[in-house]
Order: C-alpha cells, then structure tokens, then sequence
DNA sequence: CGAGATGTGTTATATTATAACATATGGCCT
DNA sequence: AGGCCATATGTTATAATATAACACATCTCG
C-alpha cells in the first residue's frame, strides 16, 4: 500500500518539512507542543493515513506515553483546535493535515479499501454552498468534504 | 426551534408526499418497505431533523415496535443504502433526504447550536474535487459535504 | 414439500468518546 | 520565597455508537 496521498513523495523530507513548520508555527503562537502531543503528530505523519484514536493510543502505550484514551483524545483534540491534524468522520478516524497553518476548507479522497486518505485542495466547497446559505442566512464555519471511492492502487491490485 | 431547512414549508405535505413517493418507488423496485423501515422513515419525515440512532430505537420501543440496537440499525442501512434518509457523519445522526430516489451527492447545513441540518444542492462537489481525483486516478464513488455553522433562528435568538 | 432468500428477535460484545476528579508543572504577582 | 492561577497529565469509570452471531419466521419458487 501506498496509501501517501496515492502519489510519490519524499516522506522522509515531508515529515521533517512539516513538523518543523508546525513546531515554528506553535513557538511562535504560544502552544505547547508537549512530548505526547507532538509524538501523537509524528504518528500520524509518518502512516500518512487515517488512524483511530485507539490505534494512536497503542502505539503511545508501547512507548510508555501514557495508556488511557484520554490521553489520546486531549492531544488528537489539540492538534485538531489548531489545525495540524483533521478528523475524518466517515472512519471516525485522524489524519495528518497536509496544510497545517492555512485557513481552509479541507477535501478528502478516502479509499474504501485501504482507507488511504488523500487531501485535495477545494477553494469553492464554501463558495458552492454560498448561495444555499445566504438564501436561508446561514453562516458557514466549516465545511468538510468527504469523498469515497478507490484508489489508484486499489484500483491496479484488487486485494480481493 | 425550526429546523425544517430553516424556512417555513407545508410540513405535513412534505412528510406525506415524500413518503407517497418513497411507496411508489419501493414498489416499483421491490424494495421492501416493512413496518420497522416505513415507521424509521416516518419518524425522521416528522422530526425534519438529525436523530441518533438510540434516539429512533427509544421512539420504536415506545410502540413496541422493536427494542435492541440491531433493529434500528437494520432499518437505517436499508433507508441510506436506497438513498432515502441520509447519515450525518458529523453528528453521527441521520436525516430524511430531501430528494430521495434522485442520484446526488449530498450537502449538509449543519446547526452546532440545534443540530438542525439543512439539505442543499451540490451539483458539483464532485467535479470540484475531480481534477484532483483525474490527476491521481482516484474513482470516486460518493461525495458528502458537511458544512457547520449557526443557522438563522440560532443566530437570531442565542439559546445562550 | 423443500430450499433459498430475506427480514426480524435477541444476546452479547466491540468500538469510539467523554465526564470527573486527582496530581503535576510552570509562570507570575506581591 | 510563598501563594495562586492556568495549563497539562494521570486515572477511574462510564457513556454513546455500532456490529457480530445465531435463532426463528415468512415468502417465493421449483
């Protein structure tokens, strides 16, 4: 599986790409980056696919950074807040944001097969729904766009 | 609390006419609409509002019309997989469909204050995210977007 | 009639998520 | 330093959501 957004890329130089990125942006703005917290955002960037908060936790417990779900829960929560990880409601599951920082309306690819997860850029997903709201004076805060299907690789190499 | 898409409509038209029309189309399709399937689909006509699925079985087991988990679930899955009520990922509730029977990709005001949901047209949230999905081959199959925000009436009088 | 398909009844359990309270840790004010 | 507040973590318990598995009923079709 090769579940990075269904692409090549230099994982390697993306993790470190981001993480630093996110660190700047935390020492800048005041969070705290703690050790569960940022070992929770190294988890996610290195799958580079959607995981359960209880998979998450496993892996926490392995390394002894703690074995209950709040745990899990409070750093996924922060890491939300902030923008550097997004919620995946279909899997009820998190995954690495690949534009941490920028204020947008996240898209996703999500493969019902491997559940590899690959976000795309959607300017509009608001604007789209523009005209509905401003009809019925709605005021949009979110929008989240889930889309399923196969991928690539899927796709090429049915697991069946 | 009006959660009815937010406007006013002949609500009591609208349960009966959607359900005439989910009749003819069972019928036509043999499609079996049992009792536990149309009473589900009533109960969401009227509410016209996201309900959890141990909101529906509390109201089937009032009129003894079933009382363990399975049975709601069961008669939700047949509803959503015949595209006649719709699931709120974000919420993890369900809603009557606004257009039951036509094939669309569905888009969703969603109220965090009264989780009223409005149902909007999105012709095209798939062809949005389809130059991404062209570009990496990924085929996809359904598209949902989750818009939230505060609607109107919550707007106007904070519950606050 | 017998076989298969579909739907329901029921028990048990899995999965996801949060409430509530106790215990640190660190800054900051006097 | 001492006291105080805000923030984060540790822990127990439980809530909320969802499904597996098996027994039984009904219907159709050959």
């Amino acid at each position: 599986m090769d579940p990075i957004g269904f692409t090549n890329h230099d994982h390697a130089g993306c993790i470190k790409g981001t993480l630093t990125q996110i660190e700047t942006h935390c020492r800048e703005a005041g969070l705290q980056l703690t050790p569960v917290r940022r070992r929770v955002l190294e988890i996610l960037l290195h799958e580079h696919r959607a995981l359960g908060a209880y998979d998450i936790l496993d892996k926490l417990r392995e390394e002894g950074l703690g074995s209950q779900p709040p745990v899990a829960y409070r750093a996924l929560d922060f890491l939300v807040s902030h923008g550097f990880v997004n919620k995946i409601e279909r899997l009820n599951a998190f995954v690495a944001c690949a534009h941490p920082g920028e204020v947008h309306d996240p898209a996703f690819l999500i493969c019902r097969k491997c559940d590899g997860v690959a976000e795309a850029q959607t300017k509009s997903a608001r604007g789209q729904l523009g005209s509905t709201a401003k009809l019925t004076g709605f005021q949009i805060e979110r929008a989240v766009l889930e889309a399923e299907g196969i991928c690539p690789n899927c796709a090429e190499g049915p697991v069946v």
